[in-house]
DNA sequence: CAAGTTAATAATAACCATTACTGTTAAAGT
DNA sequence: ACTTTAACAGTAATGGTTATTATTAACTTG
């Protein structure tokens, strides 16, 4: 009864692959196929948000989302994000998981599979230059 | 220089206030327009938009943003949410404030002024149910 | 390694939550 | 009541994302 679709290995998956392995900001699937297309000019975008979407679910990027928006982390492991209201920069945040939290959220019987937090505000440059403005 | 607008009280808004005050879910403004029609039929969604995002801006309700869809929430107090894959609703989570980790967010110069907390799972109703399936 | 199969692609249309626009209505001051 | 104009209803536009479809190119098989 189950037709197997065996996956194929394209240069299009490499490229957009290897473009967010070597992010080191967080971008979105815009800013990726841009990049993706120096070494591939006739990608298209909707191949960009199919593979990475694809890749998100293999475990083998991170999607985030910020003001609505797909961004893209080359990081898998366990940390969080800061975002910047003024210039709208992503930060990575490490932080062990609060253990007391996630108990209090299992006595409810819940599952929990993903834990996100996100801290809002000003980065250092921007609080910087709202400072010296003043 | 200032031309001071005065803000005019109008049925609509206190209507859209009082929707989301007797909410005890967190309803999306598409569900907060069909809601509030009840009271006034000719209210138009745009005007729902417009008025959620004035008042959450007047921090008289939260807005709350899951799955790129904002939801709304009549509390405004410290609290965060655990929102279920399966059947999409969303939980209040009372937890405290980290001081742990808002003293190394601290430490990077960074002025937080929000933080949000997600969970990701399966609320204790659907756990139980694809339990019982298998 | 040529031929056949079909997964993945490029290009484009559609989607949908949200925002912008515009002529009209109705709060609030005079 | 009259005037002013903030807010409204109705509708068009926006923008990130997803769906569709004919075509291309990985992989399989002979």
């Amino acid at each position: 009864m189950e037709v197997k679709k065996r996956k194929r290995n394209t240069r299009q998956k490499a490229v957009i692959f290897q473009v967010v392995k070597d992010s080191h900001d967080h971008p979105t699937a815009e800013e990726i196929y841009e990049r993706a297309k120096k070494e591939i000019p006739t990608l298209s975008l909707g191949t960009v948000y199919r593979v990475l979407k694809e890749l998100a679910s293999e475990g083998k990027i991170r999607e985030i989302i910020v003001n609505k928006q797909s961004h893209f982390d080359r990081r898998t492991d366990f940390h969080h994000h800061f975002i910047c209201r003024e210039c709208g920069k992503i930060e990575d945040i490490e932080t062990p998981l609060c253990r007391y939290t996630c108990r209090k959220v299992e006595q409810k019987g819940y599952i929990v599979d993903e834990i996100e937090y996100k801290f809002y505000g000003l980065c250092s440059k921007c609080a910087e230059k709202l400072d010296t403005n003043k």
